[in-house]
DNA sequence: CGGAAAGTTCGACTCTGATCGTACTGTTCG
DNA sequence: CGAACAGTACGATCAGAGTCGAACTTTCCG
């Protein structure tokens, strides 16, 4: 098999997406995936951004984010690839990545002009 | 006093939304108040939700809600009333009240016409 | 004043969820 | 074939969040 199943994303619920989107890691790791735009290495990507976790957890957050349909796995040879499923979001919950793209994180990205005060 | 201390609109990380959104007691909670769209109170509100929590877990609820900007809470005699900030949140977070409008909740309202299969 | 009602605060309990380590599967390549 | 690598699956552990109950605060009214 080169797809790995996923949710119709009319299934798909905010309350799920929600909590997907609630926890610090996979925030960041869909904030990367929706820079890149392309078929990324997740553990890769989490690694880049500075995440160091077992590769056990980065799977178990993977599976999270496939299974509330935010995400899509392809297999490729000896690695698996991961997307957004930005036309299907966007078509569910418009304006919701942009939003992440926006809001650059607050726990990483110190260096936001927030300093007005 | 007659007003609640809340952040302002600038200072709200999208980080701290998620993560408030992720509970199902405060999105039934938000939920109701985006469809009320005015001065509520907020443990009757749940109450009629069919939520059924301690008066010191709805306070705690409440106020996970008001640190993360989405609500705002107004003195009234005996009793505290709460409501949207809906222009702020609207400002910071484009759409993302629409989208809790429109996507009904998935544990409590099961007769969502999601059977267009 | 004194009781009632609504909400907050605090401490303690519970339980979900993130994390890790190990074992296992599947793929590539020598 | 067999070693190496990427990822998954499973079980165990641990921290954090939701929950509750009791005590306290504040306000209203008899």
């Amino acid at each position: 098999m080169t797809e790995v199943i996923e949710p119709a994303i009319e299934t798909v619920t905010i309350d799920v997406v929600l909590s997907a989107l609630a926890d610090p890691v996979r925030l960041t790791l869909v904030r990367a995936l929706v820079a890149a735009g392309d078929w990324t290495c997740g553990s890769d990507v989490l690694k880049e951004a500075g995440v160091t976790i077992g590769k056990s957890t980065v799977s178990h957050h993977i599976k999270v984010l496939r299974d509330a349909g935010l995400i899509r796995t392809r297999v490729d040879g000896i690695r698996r690839l991961v997307t957004l499923r930005y036309d299907d979001v966007e078509q569910r919950f418009p304006g919701l990545l942009s939003m992440l793209r926006e809001h650059a994180s607050a726990r990483t990205a110190a260096a936001a002009p927030t300093s007005s005060a």
